[in-house]
DNA sequence: AACACGGGGAT
DNA sequence: ATCCCAGTGTT
């Protein structure tokens, strides 16, 4: 056993959480059943993104691929334009490709074993463990962003947990914790007690059913925890993006890359001016594209921030009287087919500008 | 171990 | 406008 767990009274620590979540849980709509295919999506849906915004495309993607079949057959970008919003959509892709491989090896059945699950795209330490425990009942621990912050309080850890080397520490804790008779209540409550009480900030320990366990409480210092190393500054890259429209009324857009940020997306083509200059727009366009392009007026300005750059985008119309297009990457759409593509939430903040 | 990879919410 | 939140893949 741990050192730190060591006084420590694990069992009514477990049973005391367990019993409060069995009470307190949210009724979520992965909450249902113990479907692992459902599991799977919502645990890949939750990466990174809070349970409220998580809802809402949780429904649709069921509605639209019901089973891991349908998945599995769905066609990548109607099922990227289903993730439309969410962010992070590697996730999905990954997604994709791992129901296809669940249907290929495994006859369509989300396997039950650990090193069978952790070959699939997408599924790291704690999907495993979520999917394991939640849809198999299996002793796995699960350790996200909430189990670090509960376990760092309670046990009152003040290690970086932005460490790698940390977070397997609060893994085997975690794994000596774990309830061998409700691993799912075990990990999901741990999670739930992240989620509505031990928040980030302002924790509501006087609502805590563990706070008898918790030394951080126990020491007033659990706003002190967890640690964290702060994230480095994003850098700033400015575009200018071009509103380009033709004689027919339809806009040019363009597939983005297939690997790297927001990977095959659409979008309105987006100049990088520090490379490009500001004067020389039209030109490099028409050497990048093949389309000789007019610019009319600017439109405005618009930031957007990812979690490590942030984009300035000068929005800029321009005309062309080309109706066709040679290059595999653009197309000219109309304002209803506009609808019908994936694109990012940067590029969304564009369709006021539309005229 | 460090970095790429979105978007939303609170203050 | 600025800070906080936080899993997996790649290198």
């Amino acid at each position: 056993m741990s050192r730190i767990l060591q006084n420590f009274d694990n069992r009514n620590f477990r049973n005391t959480l367990i019993d409060w979540y069995q009470a307190n849980k949210r009724d979520l709509p992965w909450r249902q059943d113990q479907n692992p295919y459902r599991i799977w999506v919502s645990e890949i849906m939750l990466q990174q993104t809070q349970v409220d915004t998580v809802i809402p495309y949780f429904q649709q993607f069921m509605f639209k691929y019901p089973t891991l079949r349908d998945l599995a057959y769905a066609d990548e970008q109607d099922v990227l334009k289903t993730w439309e919003g969410l962010g992070y959509y590697s996730r999905v892709r990954n997604l994709q490709n791992a129901v296809r491989e669940v249907e290929a090896s495994y006859g369509g059945e989300v396997p039950d074993d650990p090193k069978q699950l952790e070959k699939l795209k997408g599924i790291g330490p704690y999907t495993k463990g979520a999917i394991l425990s939640i849809a198999f009942d299996q002793p796995e621990p699960a350790v996200d962003g909430n189990v670090m912050r509960v376990l760092s309080r309670v046990l009152k850890i003040e290690d970086d947990i932005t460490q790698p080397r940390v977070k397997k520490q609060f893994e085997q804790y975690a794994r000596e914790l774990m309830s061998y008779d409700d691993p799912s209540s075990f990990n999901q409550g741990i999670m739930e007690l992240g989620a509505l009480i031990c928040t980030p900030k302002e924790p509501m320990c006087m609502f805590c059913p563990v706070q008898e366990h918790c030394r951080a409480f126990q020491e007033g210092v659990e706003q002190e925890l967890p640690v964290k190393s702060k994230a480095k500054k994003q850098k700033k890259i400015p575009y200018t993006v071009l509103l380009i429209r033709n004689e027919r009324d339809e806009y040019l857009i363009e597939k983005r890359p297939e690997e790297g940020l927001l990977a095959n997306l659409w979008q309105f083509p987006m100049v990088p001016v520090a490379e490009i200059g500001q004067d020389h727009i039209v030109t490099w366009f028409e050497m990048e594209y093949g389309i000789k392009i007019e610019l009319s007026s600017k439109q405005g300005d618009l930031k957007h921030v990812f979690s490590h750059i942030i984009w300035q985008m000068e929005i800029v119309a321009a005309t062309t009287s080309n109706k066709a297009v040679e290059d595999e990457r653009l197309r000219f759409v109309s304002l209803q087919e506009l609808e019908t593509y994936p694109f990012p939430v940067s590029h969304q903040k564009m369709m006021p500008y539309i005229y």
